[in-house]
Parts: structure tokens; C-alpha cells; sequence
DNA sequence: ATACCAAAATGAATTTAATTCATTTAAAAT
DNA sequence: ATTTTAAATGAATTAAATTCATTTTGGTAT
């Protein structure tokens, strides 16, 4: 076999698969896993109810792929629309706004990712991806110093998501659209004062260290406002 | 009829559903929606497949009355769990604990809970109950004054539920168990922004900290600058 | 106690939809 | 041009939800 036949093949068998995911996207979005059936995924692609078989074992492994794309994409966009050179709140800030208008546009695939018990472990893997965005963000506030060094990022990265999701619940349940409050609301709790460190432990006074970070990061910024003038 | 006659026939007829619940609490709990079969619920109940028919129109009506219940129990035992005469932060612990413990010990049936699509409205009704028992704590505390008097409270229900929820969904995933910083954390949250600061001390020679909050102070000015242009 | 009626229960038959597989078609290699 | 291999098809199979004609049960009236 040829090296540009081998390749029009796989792009031929690529474009029926994306053609597979993009019909089982659209209808388990609109009938939910129940009420999507294989014979009308298999129409909206144009192949035989056989064909679906051949690129994914089931209906639930179908599914899992539709959600898997999902969220990669959903990593594509994100890391587009974070300003990497914009300060830690404002990374949020994008991010949040991101976040939520997102799972608010597409309600229905969001609602499939965690159906009870998701068969393979790997179901979740760009689900993972995903949430690592937040994880970095807060990670270079941290080195910036533009957050405490104690930065419980772990819990927080819950608050973030856990909050935007259930919101964006509540905002469907009551018919309305986007708000940004929601996430204004989020970030003053997040990042709007230092106790966000467990109950009870002291707030550590900064080292000389944490000082010299924070004056690196004016320094750095100093420095952009210059150029960019 | 008499009337005892037409309670009794009453009561079987209850036992009867009570039965058909238990039945499929369980095994929807163990096989998820798609794999509990309706014969399986049947031979758990005594009854035969017919049945299940007269007390409930379809399958997922059936998952819709055990969901309720579900959450019509965990109301009863949240009022339970929450000492009345507390102060209203130690209310919310109490009810963030139980939240917490609940969600954790009976995760497959609140994954259910919020399948894609939620039929009717009134499916969710037992959720808008149980969550009342956040809004009333709050309420409480404004009207004694524990809480600021303009509390954002909804905006507090969604971080709470939302947070308690998304940090179950990761322990779970991670394979914990109960870990009660996640309560701790999100107090603090919720209930700590502003607490008022120790009064100021005698001046002294400015320390490390006096100086990082000045720097705070200069980079948010840098910040605003960059942002404004 | 017996007969009658209506409600409740049954489970075999029906229906619906996922999955399989023997066959056909298309593409690549020789 | 022929052979070989991969991909695609859709009718047949299978599994499970739902229906419904029939039976059973419990209550009421004679």
C-alpha cells in the first residue's frame, strides 16, 4: 500500500468517524442517551446501522466518544480564550466566563458526562484534561505570588467547578441565560481574601522570599506596560 | 366497602409500592438505569412484570419515584441532623456534614437524580424541598444577625451544593471516603470573608506582612492600569 | 355462607431497539 | 487485470420494555 494511498484512507475512515460523532453528538443531545436511537444516528451520518458498530463497540462506547471530543474541545477553547500574559484574576475571570457560557450552550452533553457509573475509568480522561486548566492557572498565581503560597488548589478547583455546575443547573431550571454575577460572585469567594487556608491553621507571615517573588511579578509587569507603549 | 376493609386494602396496596421501590432503589443503585432490568426489579419485589405496570407508567417514572423518595428521606433526616437552637454556623457544619456523608454513602443514586433531561418538573420537586433546608439556616442567620444583612444567598446555595457535590464526585473518584476539610474548607467560604480583622495594634517598626500589603496595594493599581488600556 | 363485582395481579405475547453476521462492495496490492 | 484485504451493508437475531387478555383476589350484598 502506497504512503498517499495509506493516507487518503485514514482520512476517508477519519471523515466517517467525525461524520459518526457529529450525528450521535446532535441527537444525544437532543433525546438524551435513552432516546437516541442507533438507526436514526446511523441516517444522520449516512451509513449503515452495521458501520457504527465498526468504530465504536456500543451505544455507551459511542457515547464516550461524543463526550470525550466534547471536552477536548472544550480544552481547545479554553486555552484560546486565557490570555496567558493577563494577571491571575483576569486568567479566572476568562476562564469562569468561559467555563460557564460553555456548559450553559451545550446543557445537554455536559448533563451526559457523568450518567451513573461511568463504565471505564479512561470515560473521564479529557474530562481531566480539562479541569488541569484551572490546576495551571493557579499554579502560576501561586509562582507569581499574585496568590498566597498556601493555596489550597485542590479544594478550590471543587468550589470552582462544583459552582459553575450546579449555577448553571439552577439558571436552566429557572429558564434563563447566561449571568455573569454568577461568576464575579465565585471569584470574590476564591481569590477575594486570604482565608481560604483550612480553619484553624495561622495565616504564615511572608518570607522574604514571597516578597521578592511579588516584586519580580511588578517588575515583570512594569517592564510589559514600557513595551507596550 | 367499610372503612377498616378499605384501609387495609389501602395498606397492602402501599406495602405493595413500598416493595416495588425497595426493589428498584436497589438495583438501579447496583446496575445504573440502563443496566437495571425491569424483570430483575420484578422477581426482587414478589411481583410479577406486569405489576410494576399498574404503579408506575414506564421505567423511568419508576426511577423518578425512587429518586424522590430518596430525597424526601434525606430532607426528614437533615431536619433531624441539624441542631435547632445552634448558632447558624454550627448549623450549617452540622448540615454540610450530613450533606456531605449522605451524598458519598448513596453516590449512585444522586448520580441518577440528575440524568440527562429530566422528564417533568415536578421530578425535581423533592431536590427544591431538600435544598429549602439551606435557604432556611441562611435565612436564620441574617434575620438573627450571624450573617451580613445582605448575604447573597443564592448565589451561597449553589457554592454549597455545587462544592459538596463536585468534591463527592472526587473522592469517589479518587477512591476516599468522608474527609471533613471538605466541610471545613468551604465554611470558611462561605461564612468567613468578612469576619472582622483583630482591631490595630500599636505602631511598630513595619513588618514583612505591612510591606506585602502595600505591594498588594501597588500591584491591583499596575493591574487596573494594564486593564484600563 | 354464597354469589357477584370490581380492582389487582399475572405472564405470555407484542413491540421496540441494540447488536451481530453472512454477504456484498470497494480499495489496495500484485 | 486479478487477487487479496478491508470496509460497509442491512436483514436476522436477541434482549428487554411494555401491553393486554385472562385469572385471581378481596370486598360487598343477598
Amino acid at each position: 500500500m502506497s504512503s498517499t494511498a495509506r493516507n487518503t484512507t485514514r482520512e476517508r475512515l477519519e471523515a466517517r468517524e467525525s461524520a459518526i460523532l457529529d450525528a450521535a453528538e446532535g441527537i444525544f443531545a437532543q433525546a438524551g442517551f435513552d432516546g437516541a436511537k442507533i438507526a436514526d444516528i446511523a441516517r444522520a451520518a449516512s451509513v449503515a446501522e452495521g458501520t457504527v458498530y465498526l468504530y465504536y463497540k456500543n451505544k455507551r462506547d459511542l457515547l464516550a466518544g461524543v463526550i470525550g471530543r466534547f471536552w477536548s474541545q472544550l480544552t481547545l477553547g479554553a486555552d484560546a480564550a486565557i490570555d496567558k500574559e493577563a494577571s491571575t484574576l483576569d486568567q479566572l475571570e476568562q476562564f469562569g466566563r468561559y467555563h460557564l457560557q460553555s456548559i450553559l450552550n451545550q446543557f445537554d452533553l455536559v448533563s451526559l458526562t457523568y450518567r451513573a457509573q461511568p463504565q471505564q475509568a479512561q470515560d473521564l480522561d479529557q474530562v481531566r484534561e480539562y479541569v488541569k486548566v484551572f490546576d495551571r492557572i493557579m499554579k502560576q498565581g501561586v509562582d507569581r505570588s499574585e496568590l498566597p503560597p498556601h493555596t489550597p488548589v485542590g479544594h478550590l478547583r471543587d468550589v470552582f467547578f462544583g459552582t459553575l455546575e450546579f449555577s448553571s443547573r439552577t439558571l436552566k431550571l429557572r429558564g434563563r441565560s447566561y449571568d455573569h454575577s454568577v461568576v464575579t460572585n465565585l471569584l470574590a469567594l476564591i481569590v477575594g481574601h486570604d482565608e481560604v487556608q483550612p480553619a484553624g491553621l495561622e495565616t504564615t507571615a511572608p518570607s522574604n522570599e514571597d516578597l521578592m517573588k511579588k516584586l519580580d511579578s511588578i517588575q515583570r509587569q512594569l517592564k510589559e506596560l514600557k513595551t507596550a507603549k
